[in-house]
DNA sequence: ACCTGAACACCGTTCAAGT
DNA sequence: ACCTGAACACCGTTCAAGT
């Protein structure tokens, strides 16, 4: 049931999935699903477990950093595939036992590197906030390639066009960089980690 | 009427802003509103800009690093001030002006402080993916000091040790650090914030 | 130009009743 | 133990009708 319930979201987004469109889905109606989850809230609390359970991340590589990456970029193809979960994975009040694997995982790794107590804290923090920000950004920029959404854009373009004069520097950034062919949503996201985990490493054995 | 839309979401959050709740509150019929907004997208477009119009950012101090600290702390603030907003701001696909200034002014520092098109583009995206994911995560884990809010996090807290043996680096940083009096988000959040502006000013000039 | 009553097509959820 | 029909209290939105 919960992974129909993600399909549902997966396909028709998060406002797609309804409880009683997901009752159809499973040929009953919408009411039985109370005998098996106490609320939509509690399908989500589910549903994003879920979603957690796809992280794999073997903390017991010797270099840390690595390690970070490779989870970091396991989360992001995560929410990649999952992008109605992007925004809940972070504001659950209750997490399930996969957001905790994980997120033990994440501090038994940092520890083991030799980040103190409050270095891991800062480390874990600054860390999740850039992935779980990124996919938000990400979420809204990445661009709907359907014959409507081209119309969409290139009507908005024109009617932008008259505004744009009073922001050249939107217009510089955006024109001559962003909207070139080659600008790539993952070397983006790499950069920003990149920048993150080499500072990290600096400040290693700190504090 | 957008300004008596954000005090009701301010007040009830982002679920307790209804088109009906919003015109009673007006002293009107909900289907009144549809004479001044075309949609609730539409509304929720409006107050997303009110809340961009509220990170004020003057770009012309010569220290970027300064500028753009101050302005991240603006953002912030305003997220904190008008917590329905986090996760909408950048997941608009209508943006207002205030949202075309705001960019506009960082993306003009940038470029004025030496940072090439490419690396203003990396600048931006890193600061704003992190500035957006910690208000996320601050969203949910800011503790709710209501009574009932108590008794439910004591609750949870019982019904968590049982199974906290799993997860012992978890015991040990969040029972360690984190949920000791001193723990303070606004110091976390300036953390993750210098090591990016120290990260980026590393790689200023280049590319 | 602005407001409204009635209505439509939806929501999540409860509860007594069925098997 | 699981399912269901009917119902409740909500949503956003349309539209013809009023001033």
């Amino acid at each position: 049931m919960l992974r129909a319930a993600v399909a549902l979201a997966d396909e028709r987004g998060a406002e797609g999935l309804t409880m009683r469109k997901l009752a159809t889905e499973l040929g009953v109606e919408a009411m039985s699903l109370y005998n098996h989850v106490a609320s939509k809230e509690d399908l989500l609390d589910g549903m994003v477990d879920i979603v957690f359970g796809e992280i794999d991340f073997s903390s017991d590589s010797p270099d840390w950093k690595a390690a970070m990456r490779q989870r970091a970029i396991a989360t992001r193809n995560a929410l990649l595939r999952h992008r109605w979960a992007t925004g809940l994975m972070e504001s659950r009040t209750n997490p399930g036992p996969e957001s905790f694997r994980v997120h033990d995982a994440v501090l038994g790794c940092l520890r083991r590197a030799g980040f103190s107590l409050e270095m891991t804290v800062h480390a874990y923090s600054a860390q999740d906030a850039y992935i779980y920000g990124f996919a938000l950004q990400e979420k809204t920029l990445v661009f709907d390639t359907s014959d409507e959404g081209a119309a969409e854009a290139a009507r908005q373009m024109q009617e932008f066009e008259a505004v744009l004069a009073d922001y050249p520097h939107l217009v510089e950034v955006v024109g001559g960089h962003v909207a070139k062919a080659g600008y790539n949503f993952d070397a983006e996201f790499l950069f920003g980690l990149d920048l993150i985990l080499d500072g990290l490493d600096r400040l290693r054995g700190r504090n």
